[in-house]
RNA sequence: GGAGGAUUCGCAUAGCGGCCGAGUGCGCACGCUUGGAAAGCGUGUAUAGGGAAACCUAUCGAGGGUUCAAAUCCCUCAUCCUCCGCCA
């Protein structure tokens, strides 16, 4: 949620921010009143309740004949101050409500626009020429069944479309990526976390996946616990309710994801491009207000570097306003080449949320000034299948068989993938 | 799944329905003392909301209820601990 104060202070800004972002920008006023009738309403409550709780004590010390007159009119009293406080709770409610509709302030250095209105950054390494190389390139689920390393048609049959199995050299690879993966997020300062995948809705709620994203959660009704959709979720709500002292804090989580990609029938519906469960390795950070653009720029670079490391050619690119989530104010997206797609596809992304998550899950620091929200980016370091999209499609050779990245060779203990 | 016990200010604890937003010890901060330190002594030490401010209001795991008045009584829930059963 934003900052109560910037919007009393600045509406405009709340609403043009709403209004590039694709939100509602009525939102902003109806939230304005709302806040009004709230601060009327807790005044009115205050001033009984003061009144009563004066009257109270006078009755305790009173006796005979004055404490019976006393007690008549605490009684009227109390009605009073019940009635007053059903009315603020009912105000801080509907504000309440209106401020969770309110996505966060976007940064004015990210571009305005839709889905395709993003903004290219760079360009790192150069794609292969296989024409020149005098082969037809494979796809991942090709090359993943001569490899005998993905299974989506045993994953149809028994989980449901959407599904696969890594099998042989695929669950290796799987293990190769996350060990590279931890190991130099360790070397970085990051701490490694193996958190939940069920989570109470708390949390889910806190880290606002509840809102318009809800479509795309798991939810176990049975006991009311959502699987979540990336570690995120739990590495956010490890702080909740917490007052932090030592800040940056760093966290690298790996876990299993599980999405439902509802409304996305037919795209990708081949391989294991967009899954319903994957793993994947997070990173996250709570840091202080003012460092936060830095660290995004850090968190960027450390994805860099991995999808150096993995020798892949990519682009980054900063997103347009539209297509943020409701808590970044800035995103940006590394896009690994994919030859047979003949396109750039999302394999890691970065969001600078400031201080939007913390204000709802409560999370503060200390400084000289008392206590204020921290601000929390989060970013992948890798999310394993489009990792192995990437690699198989980019290092492949003519006779089905791939190049492992030499960064891999240590954790993988081969050069080459051999079709089985 | 069953049976008990617990949850109070960073930690440990005290707490009779009104004198309890809450005592004590530890910790922490500042001051005195000291050549310096320790000890000792003194002072202070939660969070949030409203208000220009004085100040007021709320919070004793959470939510309801009883009452003029709830940390204290009642109900529901959550979490933790112990024991029994089952189990990777």
């Amino acid at each position: 949620m934003i900052d109560l104060k910037v919007l009393r202070e600045n509406p405009e800004l709340v609403r043009q921010s709403q209004k590039v972002r694709g939100g509602d920008p009525a939102v902003v006023d109806q939230l304005i009143a709302a806040d009004e009738i709230r601060r009327a309403a807790v005044t009115e409550f205050e001033t009984i309740r003061a009144e009563q709780n004066a009257l109270s004590k006078s009755v305790g010390a009173a006796k005979g004949d004055e404490k019976t007159a006393l007690l008549e009119n605490a009684k009227e009293l109390a009605a009073q101050v019940k009635a007053a406080d059903a009315k603020r709770a009912d105000a801080e409610e509907k504000a309440h409500q209106l401020l969770l509709q309110i996505q966060n302030l976007i940064d004015p250095a990210a571009p305005i626009g839709g889905e395709e209105d993003f903004v290219v950054l760079e360009h790192v390494g150069t794609p292969r020429d296989f024409t020149k190389e005098g082969f037809e390139p494979k796809d991942h689920v090709d090359l993943g069944k001569i490899l005998k390393a993905i299974d989506t048609e045993r994953g149809a049959k028994v989980a449901g479309s959407r599904s696969y199995y890594l099998t042989g050299p695929g669950a290796l690879l799987e293990f190769a990526l996350v060990q590279y993966a931890i190991a130099s997020a360790v070397k970085a300062g990051f701490i490694p976390v193996i958190p939940p995948v069920l989570v109470r809705p708390a949390a889910m709620e806190g880290t606002g996946f509840l809102g318009q994203a809800a479509e795309n959660v798991y939810h176990l009704e049975e006991d009311d616990v959502y699987l979540v959709g990336t570690s995120e979720v739990p590495l956010a709500a490890f702080h909740m309710d917490e007052i932090l002292d030592e800040l940056p804090i760093r966290y690298a989580g790996y876990s299993s994801c599980f999405r439902r990609e509802a409304g996305t029938y037919g795209k990708d519906t081949r391989g294991i491009i967009r899954v319903h469960q994957f793993d994947k390795v997070e990173m996250f950070s709570f840091i202080k207000p003012e460092d936060a653009a830095a660290e995004h720029k850090r968190l960027l670079e450390w994805e860099k570097d991995f999808l150096k490391a993995m020798e892949i050619p990519f682009r980054v690119i900063d997103v347009a306003s539209g297509d943020l989530g409701a808590s970044a104010i800035r995103k940006f997206d590394c896009e690994a080449w994919i030859p047979t797609q003949n396109a750039y596809r999302e394999v890691t992304s970065t969001s600078n949320c400031t201080e939007f998550q913390a204000r709802r899950l409560n999370i503060r620091y200390r400084d000289e000034n008392g206590t204020k929200p921290v601000a929390t980016l989060n970013g992948t370091l890798v999310a394993v299948p489009r990792m192995i999209v990437a690699i198989l499609e980019n290092h492949q050779n003519a006779d089905g068989s791939v190049n492992v990245p030499v960064a891999l060779r240590p954790f993988l203990g081969v050069d080459t993938l051999i079709p089985a």
